[in-house]
DNA sequence: CACGATTATATGTCTAGACATATAAGTCAA
DNA sequence: TTGACTTATATGTCTAGACATATAATCGTG
């Protein structure tokens, strides 16, 4: 696990500890029901203030990613499938959380030059080379989802020699890169045939599409197209009001 | 304008300072843009330390509610798009923001006593009446989203007498009922018929569809199914990470 | 006037305490 | 076994300070 935070600049303490604890939650080492450490025990571990840890904390169960409970402690939240969806952007981990088992297959990848329609894809006005990739993602053997993908390699020079074979490239690019922002639209459209084919629905059937955009700073990370059959797929969210 | 905050219970000072700004950033008292009062300031109005202010601000900052830059004051944020969406759940008050202007009619609106899918709508085992509401929502006179709704009048018994020919459901349950609780599924579909009618889209055109469910403590207030034309409206989110 | 250096200031983070409060767990009696 | 009471404990909130840091505003200089 490649611990991408560059010592170049300096986070304060609380976000390093929430950031720790909310990797740990991402990649599944902590999953859902899983007790967090207690204040006075990361207070040792990271030999800071209690009031440190506690914003560390208070920030994580704002978010909705941990529960806390009097005298009993902080616990790893099931993932509000808003979350896994909207914010996580890993869909191995969305359906790992399920409790499905995950199934992936790289149906092409490309290396190529940026054509005029993958800058403005991507957002940019010059770029050097992309990688063009289309995968699928299954649960239980079901497919779940289509993704189309554009990297843009000066912003990741790294992914050009990333295996994506075997690793899904939303997941490599969520351990080996950082980002600062994302962008969702959420839309409705019908399966084409190709669409059709991958999802083994049929032709006309609805289906949801999530575009994402993934900025590091000012530059483009990566956009992506994920279409999920709308029938069998749902996004749901949970608020709290008064 | 109910403030159902009774005094039974009291909230700690930082969220009450929170709920303070909030309502006023809410309500538009202090509207998209607008420099809320310094740290030091709130900390002689509330006669508080630093901190405690400082947590209510980190809140409002954390739910982007407000900006807050050094040496430059804290500032109120545009709307997200995604809270005009998923939060507020309020059309007429999504497209006004949008600065369209807003179109609405009454479709049908029954009272009936509750039918056994009423019932399975609602999730609950027994019921009264209900309200059964259909209606359209349209900005800049072009038709914007269908909805159907079920209201639960054991639980909001005033509405049976509320005018829902010239308000919209949802506004006038927004401002008569307090909610504790909501959940929005999102998902797609194809139009039928009737939506195909209603929308003036195609018939098997697609189209995104959420269904939101609201809760007051234990009791379902509402259910309620939008569908809006998948090719022209769009959910966007967009989310700070690293 | 334009531009660089300085200063003032609001926020950002942190500490070492304090008391409050909800509640899991243990204790004891019916 | 069950229910009521007690206790221990983790979190919730708050204070009165401190220093760091980004930047708007001011001042000086060419």
């Amino acid at each position: 696990m490649s611990l991408a935070t560059d010592a170049a600049d300096k986070p304060t303490l609380y976000k390093r500890i929430r950031a720790d604890i909310e990797k740990r939650i991402l990649t599944g080492e902590w999953p859902p029901g899983h007790r967090i450490p207690f204040e006075h025990e990361l207070v040792a571990r990271y030999g800071c203030s209690r009031m440190t840890v506690n914003k560390a904390l208070s920030e994580l169960a704002q978010a909705d990613l941990i529960e806390r409970r009097r005298r009993a402690g902080s616990f790893v939240r099931r993932p509000q499938h808003q979350s896994a969806v909207l914010k996580i952007a890993d869909i191995r981990a969305e359906i790992t959380a399920l409790g499905r088992s995950y199934g992936y297959e790289l149906i092409h990848r490309k290396l190529r030059a940026a054509t005029a329609s993958d800058r403005e894809r991507l957002g940019v006005k010059k770029a050097g080379k992309v990688i063009a990739i289309a995968c699928r993602h299954s649960a239980d053997d079901v497919p779940f989802a289509v993704e189309d993908r554009l990297i843009d390699l000066s912003s990741v020079p790294e992914a050009a020699t990333a295996d994506f074979v075997r690793e899904p490239p939303g997941s490599w690019l969520l351990h080996h890169v950082p980002w600062t922002e994302a962008e969702h639209t959420i839309s409705a459209v019908v399966a084409d045939d190709r669409a059709a084919e991958v999802l083994d629905i049929a032709i006309g059937a609805p289906c949801l599409v999530i575009d994402r955009y993934t900025w590091r700073g000012p530059r483009t990370i990566t956009a992506v197209r994920l279409l999920y059959p709308g029938d069998s797929h749902r996004l749901v969210a949970r608020f709290k009001g008064g």
